[in-house]
DNA sequence: TTTTAACTTGACACCGGTGTCACCACATGA
DNA sequence: TCATGTGGTGACACCGGTGTCAAGTTAAAA
C-alpha cells in the first residue's frame, strides 16, 4: 500500500529516474523502445507522479487562482466552470478566492492569500480586474495575471472582455423599436467598470433615437434584488412614469417585477422590464426576463487558456480578446402601451 | 527579487533551518528568545514558506477536495463558502470538483482526478455521498473523506447531515394547519437520498393528519425548473386538482408558479406553492416562496472542520453531526380556499 | 553535590521529482 | 581517416522544507 514513486518505476523499467521524468514530460530524445518500457511500467505499477514534488523541483505550482466577488451565484458558477475546464485539461488545479470587495482589509488579506499559495497565475474578475493597487502588486511580484471584463483603459495587461456598452446599446435600441420612449435605467454597482459601460450604451441609444435623457429616469442600483425594488418604487411613483425599465442586472429586474406586481401593473403589457446577465432566475421568474446573455463560461475558458500560455512563456496571439453579448427576448418585454 | 527561502531566514536569524521550521509549525520547546529573533527575521525578510516544499517534506498536501454535482448554483455557492472558510482558517486550500453525476465515465475520471492531486481529504456532497463504489474506492486508497447529507444507512463513515424527512414533515404539517387536504408533492431527482427522505416526511405528515395519500398527487421531478413545469401541468389539469403543491426544491416550485400563472391561478389564494432549499430565486420570484432553509454553509463548515481533524489524526467528538432545517414562510402560501 | 530529566538546538538525511552536464554510440561531412 | 554533430541516457546536485537523532545546557530531584 506504499506510494509508488519515480524510483520504483525506474527500477521496474530498468532505466534512470531522469528518463522516467523525460517520458513524464514528453521531452524529445527518448527512444520509442524506452518510452514503451516506461509506459508499461507506469501501467503495471499504477504510478501517479507526486504533484508537490514536481512543483518543488520545477519551480511551478500548477495552481491557478481565481479571484471574484460573489454578487451572483450564476456568474460565479459560469466563471468557475469555464476556467476549470481549461485548467484541468492542462494539468492545473484551480484555487478559488471569493472575496468581499468592500472589505477594508481586502487587499492585504487577498495579497497574503495569493502569495502564500504560490500560484502560477491569477484570473481576475470584476471588480478586481480594475483594482489598480492589486494589479500593481501582482506586477511588482511578477505574478502573471489576466483580467476578465475590466476597463481596458486602466491597464494594458492581457484581458478578456465583452462589450457591455454595445450590448446595453442594443437592448435600448430593441426597446425603442418596440415604441418605448419613456425608458428608465437602473445602474449597477459603481465599483464595477461594466456599470459605467452599460450606462454609456443606454445614453447613446437614447440620444441617437432623439429621446431626451431624463435624470429622474436614471437610478443608482447595487446589483441586488432589494436595490432593484427601491429604484422601481422611485421610478413607478413618478407622475409621468416610464413604460420600460432596463435594469443593469437580472436580480434588480426581478425586484422591479415584484414592485410592479404589487402595484397591479401587468408585465409586459403595462410595463416592460428587462435585465442583464441571463441569470438562471431570469428564466425562473414569471414573466421570464428579456435580458442580455454574456458568454461568461467561454470568456473564463479563454482567460485560463491565455493565462496558461503566459505562464508557460508562450506568445499570446492577441493581448485582448473580445466576446460578443447576445440579446435574449423573453416574456417581460412588449410594445409600448398606446397613449390614452 | 529572488524568493526568500528558509535558508535565508536561518542565516538572517543566526539559527538553523530546523529551528525556523519549528517556529513555523508552532512546535513546543523553542525558547522565547529565539522565537522572537525568528519572527523578526520573518518580518524583515517578508518570508513566506513554500507550500509545495512543505507538502513534499511532510507528506501532506494541505489540499482538500470538494466534490459536487451542480444542479443548483446557490447550493454550490453555500457549500463552497462554508468549506472554504474552515479550510483557509486551517491553512488548507480547497480544490473543487464539479462533476456531472450522470456521466458514464464519472467514476473513472473522478477517481483519477482525486488521486492525482494528492489530496489530504475529500468532502463529498449529494449525490456523491451515497455512491458506494466511490466510498469504497476512497476507503481502499485510505483517503480520508466526509459525507455531507448522505444516507446514513449505507456507510458508517463520518457524516454531516440534516433531517430532510423531518423538514418535509414540518412543511406538510404547516400546509395541513392552513386547512389544505389536497396536497400534492413533487419528488426530487431519484439519485439523491434527500429526495426519498422528503417523500417520507410528506407521507408521514399526511397519514398522521388522516389524509389519504393519492398516487396522482405524487409526481416525479428532477430538481429542474422544466420538470417542475411538467409536473405542475399534470397536477393542475386533473379533475380534482390539489390546492397546495409542495415541490422538493425551489426551482421546481418556480416552474409551478409559472404554469399556474399561465392558467390564471392566483397564488397563493387559488393555489399554495412551496419549495425546498431557500435558493436565492425563492426570494426573487413573485410571489416569493415559502420554503425550507437548510444550513448548508454551516454544514459545509462543520464537514471541513471534521475532515481536517480526521486528517490530523485528532479524535472526532461525534461521528455524525445533525443540523436542523427551518421553515421559512413567505408569500406563496395561504389558507386553503373555501369549497364552493 | 551528583544524578536525572527536561528543554533547546543543529547536523544531516530525506521527501519525489527536475535541471545540468557529461558521456557514449553512431551518423555526417571534410 | 578524423573532426563534428546529434540522439539517447544516467549521475548527481538541487528545489525548500520536515523528521530523526544526537548533543549541549539548564533545571529539578536525590
Amino acid at each position: 500500500m506504499k506510494k509508488i514513486t519515480i524510483n520504483d518505476v525506474a527500477k521496474h523499467a530498468g532505466v534512470s529516474k531522469k528518463t522516467i521524468s523525460r517520458v513524464l514530460n514528453n521531452e524529445a530524445n527518448v527512444s520509442p523502445d524506452t518510452k514503451l518500457k516506461v509506459h508499461s511500467a507506469f501501467d503495471s505499477l499504477g504510478y501517479r507522479p507526486n504533484p508537490q514534488a514536481r512543483a518543488l523541483a520545477s519551480n511551478q505550482s500548477f495552481l491557478i487562482g481565481l479571484v471574484y466577488s460573489s454578487p451572483s451565484n450564476s456568474f460565479v458558477s459560469k466563471i468557475q466552470s469555464g476556467a476549470l475546464k481549461r485548467c484541468k485539461a492542462d494539468g492545473y488545479n484551480l484555487i478559488i478566492y471569493p472575496e468581499d470587495h468592500e472589505n477594508d482589509y481586502l487587499l492585504a488579506n487577498l495579497e497574503r492569500g495569493l502569495i502564500s499559495a504560490n500560484l502560477d497565475g491569477i484570473i481576475l474578475t470584476p471588480p478586481f480586474s480594475d483594482m489598480k493597487p492589486l494589479l500593481d502588486f501582482l506586477s511588482e511580484k511578477k505574478i502573471p495575471f489576466i483580467r476578465v471584463g475590466g476597463d481596458l483603459s486602466i491597464n494594458a495587461s492581457p484581458s478578456v472582455y465583452s462589450n457591455d456598452a454595445e450590448a446595453s446599446y442594443e437592448m435600448c435600441r430593441y426597446l425603442v423599436s418596440l415604441g418605448h420612449t419613456k425608458i428608465a435605467f437602473i445602474m449597477g454597482h459603481p465599483d464595477h467598470a461594466a456599470s459605467h459601460q452599460r450606462l454609456i450604451g443606454y445614453k447613446k441609444a437614447l440620444s441617437e433615437a432623439g429621446i431626451e435623457i431624463r435624470d429622474t429616469f436614471i437610478q443608482q442600483g447595487y446589483f441586488t434584488f432589494e436595490s432593484g425594488e427601491d429604484c422601481a418604487r422611485r421610478l413607478l411613483s413618478q407622475e409621468d412614469r416610464p413604460t420600460a425599465i432596463f435594469a443593469s442586472n437580472d436580480y434588480m429586474a426581478a425586484g422591479i417585477i415584484k414592485v410592479a406586481s404589487q402595484k397591479n401593473l401587468f408585465i409586459p403589457n403595462d410595463l416592460t422590464v428587462t435585465g442583464f446577465d441571463n441569470a438562471p432566475a431570469s428564466r425562473y421568474i414569471w414573466p421570464s426576463l428579456t435580458t442580455i446573455k454574456q458568454p461568461i463560461t467561454d470568456m473564463a475558458f479563454e482567460a485560463a487558456r491565455m493565462l496558461i500560455r503566459i505562464v508557460r512563456n508562450k506568445p499570446l496571439e492577441n493581448n485582448i480578446v473580445t466576446f460578443k453579448d447576445e440579446l435574449i427576448v423573453r416574456e417581460s418585454s412588449a410594445p409600448a402601451p398606446k397613449v390614452s
